[in-house]
DNA sequence: ACCTCATAATAGATCGGTCTACATATTAAA
DNA sequence: TTTAATATGTAGACCGATCTATTATGAGGT
């Protein structure tokens, strides 16, 4: 692949996942992401032969590993799992709120959307979410925690949940409450 | 409005409800849901004159009073918070399992695509977190539990966030994780 | 007769996807 | 080194299906 085919599919990419995050799998569409990305139809296929879903599935999973590269660096710089949730958690939300509500989770909305009915993008969206508890958990036990893998899924049910929750209020509150709270988990 | 008025509605809402639960508010297209019904797409207008979004706001607020109805009934079955969450985890589990991974939360599929889209919608939603977050708040304070307000909102955002990620595995395995996990945050 | 409600035909936009034509590189042969 | 052949992308018209919404018409109960 040229350098030239690259950037294009990157550009569909980069409008894919900013388009999902805002609006999911059905807020994707194939014209809003040509009109964003500014490359044509036919670009697209050429591309992704898969069509729509084929690129929405390497959309999550770029997203996923955006999310865990920023998740990893921050774990460098912090003592414990505790206040890596908490640095999680303020990423998340300045990413939020800076976005005018609309970048949550780049996983979330194509899972609950998609789980259902496409067996693809089912597993890409447990593989990502697979890959996160594995990084929390894997962390948990270093740090000589018990119970590691049922602390991991925990405290990504929290965070993922308290993403959902400021979204629907449009409000960091739920982040904040949840923020103050996720110590007495760990 | 007489009574067959009211049955044609209400199987509209049914409809709108088991649809929007699969697949969120993009899942349930007006062809599907005058399908499943029964109903043909005149009466929908009929009924719902505001169109799509106002049945599906309705259908939203409905699906919340029902999961509303059916926590304040576990409640009154149960000694404490705790249980009562882990009790809420297992109903939740069941009807997720039961419907194979479809139902899970009636509200947060349509959240997570409409909250920045769509402001009559993201205040449906708003809202019925609300009443949710409230429930939970008025029982933690009379157990006598300081920070209620935190505790109320992280409890509700670890349900949330367990119901996503059970569905996107297909499992009840993060359901149960949480439920035994969720004991030491009370 | 009046209001409530059911019914179906249809409009107009948008959906994802396919197709063909064209441009630009890269490689191979002369 | 020029020319031919092939591979790589770009570009947009076009398709059938589906989307939400509107309309006109008439049945049914009070």
């Amino acid at each position: 692949m040229g350098q030239k085919g690259e950037e294009t599919r990157n550009r569909l990419l980069d409008a894919t996942q900013e388009l999902i995050e805002g609006g999911g799998y059905s807020g994707a569409g194939l014209n809003q992401v040509i009109a964003a990305s500014g490359t044509p139809r036919g670009s697209l296929y050429f591309h992704f032969p898969g069509g729509k879903d084929q690129m929405v599935a390497e959309s999550v999973r770029r997203g996923g590993r955006e999310i865990g590269r920023a998740v990893e660096e921050l774990a460098e710089a912090v003592p414990d799992t505790a206040s890596l949730a908490v640095a999680v958690l303020t990423l998340l939300g300045d990413r939020l709120e800076a976005s005018g509500w609309r970048k949550g989770c780049p996983v979330a909305t194509v899972a609950l959307e998609m789980a259902a009915t496409s067996d693809p993008l089912q597993e890409v969206c447990s593989e990502v979410y697979g890959s996160w508890e594995g990084m929390l958990r894997d962390r948990l036990a270093a740090d000589g925690h018990p119970e590691a893998g049922d602390v991991a899924v925990t405290v990504l049910a929290l965070i993922e949940g308290a993403l959902l929750l400021a979204r629907a209020h449009r409000s960091r509150e739920p982040l904040d409450r949840v923020a103050r709270r996720i110590v007495t988990l760990l």
